[in-house]
RNA sequence: CGGGGUGUGGCGCAGUUGGCAGCGCGCGGCGUUUGGGACGCUGAGGUCGGAGGUUCGAGUCCUCUCACCCCGACCA
């Protein structure tokens, strides 16, 4: 309509043009803005704020299992990080190496981490000589390096932000609950904090880890084009890593075994996600768990005598609210209150507060939520109640939305023309059985582009035909794009 | 690394057969304004991505080069 035409026109289309939808509203939202290197972003304060308060309760989550956090340094000697055959194989297309310090050339390059397991577990072979030096259990939060071809803002970045853990321990079984743990620990905080739902499940072997016995994944599906997000990953890598860099101990009875590890991860794409999964045409819509500035107040007035009047409400609203709520009062005066209602949204607040002279002759103001659009007055003196009740409404409304985009796109799928006509459309996940053949699915990815995005842990619990071959297959999979 | 595209004030763009570098937004100042992106006046801001060439004269033509974006291949 005529009364947003101006906003509207300065983004692209969430529905005729998402990835461009999603570039601007990465830059126009002020989460990030390019660098002056290919690939890499400046996190603005906004932004940075939101990754914070992901952070933060994630980092708490972790801690309670036990979990401390600590920090390793980011170079690597390129020997120490080749130990791992399958490790260094997958990895070395991307990665960083440093040649040169200061004026001299280095005897031995150094990998810059685009993951720290090669200097972590030589570590822990250090720290570890019997059953009671396990397990060890360490997270540490911090930038990785990885050369990709083609970076996307958040979702896949030359230097990223993240949080790894590793993990060391005296059995296979331990690892193994470990590593389905922390998975566990990603799906809570992702669909709790971040009001993402995920499919939780194993990656097939061609899309583990590299030099992991297992991989585990909480898979996300986008808006727009509906594909998938892998959001987190936790890996069981037996005792790979611990036999190559001689992580070795002696157990109870004597003997002399090697740990097992786990690693698991989860970086900053998931601010990605969030913009994706929740955005619409006015631009996002953050999670109130996680948003920097759940409630703006943005104040009204005419003449200078109506001016202090308003103050004084603001002030009040505002104290009455911090107690409760992350609060900003926008008092620019360079700017018009459409002006800044506008902003707001593209900046996804969940909550604002209109305050002007009639509101305040009336006791009340004008509460208008992100998600809705809906306006409603509310008394002053009720502000302090309504306000969180409201934040846990639009939390959980956003994540229904979500749950409910998930599944009308999730089709359980029988044969193949059906698997690539859904793939060439972009119409979300296929569910269909598969034989466990790695040539059937890069069958797939080579026809459909299309990929195994996990085995999911919940199964149907009966037996099928593979999509490609037709053979016996005891498992379904989740098909789908993914960026 | 293949295919396509774009480089001109902070941002978005125009610039015709080669002839004084422009427009909108934004920005500074002053004033009027403020309930869904206000308005007037005024001002600042550019070696046209870079190098070389053709020409009396190049944003425009030629050669080379660099950067970025999009589509592929590859990937948390």
């Amino acid at each position: 309509m005529s009364e947003d035409r101006g906003f509207v026109e300065e983004l692209s289309d969430y529905e005729d043009d998402f990835d461009r939808w999603y570039v601007e509203v990465v830059r126009k939202a002020e989460l990030a803005d390019e660098s002056p290197v290919r690939g890499t972003r400046v996190i603005r304060p906004y932004g940075f704020a939101l990754w914070e308060n992901m952070q933060a309760e994630l980092d708490r989550r972790i801690k309670e299992t036990g979990v401390q956090n600590a920090y390793f340094p980011l170079f690597i000697p390129q020997s120490m990080f080749a130990r791992e055959a399958e490790h260094v194989e997958g990895f070395a297309p991307e990665v960083a190496l440093v040649t040169r310090g200061g004026n001299r050339e280095l005897e031995e390059p150094l990998v810059v981490r685009p993951t720290s397991e090669a200097i972590i577990c030589p570590m822990y072979a250090r720290w570890v000589q019997s059953y009671r030096d396990l397990p060890i259990l360490i997270n540490q939060w911090c930038s990785v390096v990885r050369w990709e071809e083609r970076p996307r803002a958040f979702l896949r970045a030359l230097e990223f932000l993240w949080q790894e853990g590793h993990t060391a321990h005296a059995s296979l079984e331990e690892a193994e609950e470990r590593s389905r743990l922390m998975l566990e620990v990603y799906r809570d905080f992702v669909e709790t904090e971040l009001a993402i739902p995920v499919v939780p499940g194993q990656k097939s072997e061609s899309e583990k880890f590299a030099g992991a016995l297992r991989t585990y994944t909480i898979e996300a599906m986008m808006g727009g084009k509906k594909w998938a997000l892998q959001a987190g990953t936790s890996h069981n890598l037996g005792d790979h890593f611990g036999k190559v860099f001689d992580i070795e101990f002696l157990d109870a009875e004597g003997q002399r075994r090697f740990a097992c590890n786990t690693s698991w991860g989860l970086s900053f794409r998931v601010i990605g996600a969030t913009i994706m999964v929740h955005g619409d045409d006015r631009g996002l819509k953050l999670p109130p768990r996680v948003a920097p500035i759940q409630v703006v107040v943005v104040p009204i007035w005419r003449r200078e005598a109506e001016r202090d009047v308003v103050e004084e409400a603001v002030a009040r609203v505002r104290d009455a609210l911090t107690p409760v709520a992350r609060v900003f009062v926008d008092r620019r005066d360079d700017k018009t209150p459409g002006w800044k209602f506008n902003e707001w949204e593209l900046k996804g607040v969940p909550l604002r507060l209109e305050i002007g002279p009639r509101d305040v002759a009336k006791e009340q103001v004008v509460l208008v939520r992100r998600d809705t659009g809906e306006k409603q007055p509310v008394a002053m003196a009720e502000l302090a109640t309504v306000v969180p009740e409201l934040l846990s409404e639009i939390q959980a409304g956003l994540f229904t939305a979500a749950r409910r985009m998930l599944d009308d796109n999730t089709v359980p799928v029988t044969t193949y023309v059906e698997l690539q006509q859904r793939a060439a459309d972009n119409a979300g996940f296929s569910r269909a059985f598969w034989c466990g053949s790695e040539a059937c699915e890069a069958q797939v990815k080579i026809e459909t582009k299309a990929t195994i995005r996990c085995i999911p842990f919940d199964q149907p619990g009966t037996t099928g035909r593979c999509i490609v071959c037709g053979g016996e297959s005891d498992a379904q999979v989740i098909f789908a794009r993914a960026y």
